[in-house]
DNA sequence: CGTATGACGTGCA
DNA sequence: GTGCACGCCATAC
């Protein structure tokens, strides 16, 4: 596995309960401000249960995409309280 | 190495 | 706020 990859699951792996970052945040504390693009690809193909990959959304504020179903991102994210 | 794809971001009409 | 085009990076082929 890349460097990058790695370090970006390792970062949405550190992400606290209630708490969302956004993808660009991820790639930033990644390594790669630049590869905000890459987190989502990576994220997408990352099937690790270790990952919450639903803490992590768009910069707009929109939750974005998952893995398991947008639907369960959102459920998710309201169970949490981690999105108005 | 070049092309295509994707859970994105920004700019502009 | 909405829709669209372009740019960006990692990955798959």
């Amino acid at each position: 596995m890349a460097e990058f990859s790695k370090k970006v699951l390792q970062v949405v792996a550190k992400i606290p309960k209630s708490k969302t970052l956004t993808y660009r945040q991820v790639a930033e504390m990644a390594g790669n401000p630049k590869a905000y693009r890459a987190v989502g690809n990576i994220l997408a193909k990352n099937f690790n249960p270790k990952v919450p990959c639903h803490r992590v959304i768009k910069s707009n504020g929109q939750p974005g995409g998952y893995n398991r179903g947008e639907q369960n991102k959102i459920k998710i994210l309201k169970s949490e309280n981690a999105i108005k």
